[in-house]
DNA sequence: CTGTATCCGTGCCGATACTG
DNA sequence: CAGTATCGGCACGGATACAG
């Protein structure tokens, strides 16, 4: 079989929640949010992914329409990664998420170093009620 | 050994999907949102979990600090579990990913009966950048 | 440079049965 | 009613080697 065709859940939190869940995708979201990256690029930015895993991870959010994929026929060939309207929909909500994980480390491990939030806004980033 | 201490991740977006991913975990959170809640009842809210995996999500939960626990010694025993301030800063960022959701099922799946989004904004929801 | 193939540990979570 | 114990499947992701 090529592929089981795996289905999103149907509630849409949970939906979210899974494509956006994986060891590195929120990771590579953020970095790819500040422009299209080759992914020589992109494993030199994430020294501790494995090829193989970043591919993996690309390949799904590419499946799930968060992330365009670019092919340039030069020599050698060139390939460029870029976030899609749809996956650029998750940038303030990645920056809440960051934002709120920061409050949860302030809040309960009191002396943990907390690393720098990678995700930056741009425009306005708000999201309405 | 008790317990090995699960770390959490140290980047704050990492973190804070660790955290609220798990099964069941954003469900719950989304019950609970709408005031405290017995094992009981939200076992007859979700059907579907077992309900070892519930308690498990809960105690994580709790030990994350989402969620409260409060016994008391009626007869029979009575627990009630709800959501702590960490866990209502949540609200409106569930809300966000539940509106994601919806717009990634319509632009993609089409004709998918998209579940109706169980959060429910209450005063004002707005996350700020 | 960009990718594929294989192997394999580990963690999540579901089913089921039992306890105070 | 609220909770624990055990067992086991399966998806996720890391290591490593190979290929166009």
């Amino acid at each position: 079989m090529p592929e089981p065709i795996k289905k999103l859940p149907k509630l849409p939190v949970e939906r979210a929640l899974k494509v956006i869940s994986g060891r590195w995708k929120p990771v590579i979201l953020c970095y790819l949010f500040s422009g299209p990256k080759r992914l020589s690029q992109l494993k030199r930015m994430m020294p501790d992914i494995t090829q193989k895993v970043l591919i993996q991870q690309l390949r799904e959010m590419e499946e799930h329409g968060l992330v365009d994929r670019q092919i340039f026929p030069d020599v050698p060939i060139r390939v460029e990664y870029n976030a899609t309207e749809l996956g650029l929909g998750l940038e303030p909500i990645l920056l809440a998420l960051c934002r709120w994980g920061q409050r949860h480390a302030e809040e309960r491990d009191e002396a943990v170093e907390i690393a720098d939030c990678i995700v930056r806004p741009r425009h306005d980033q708000t999201i309405a009620a």
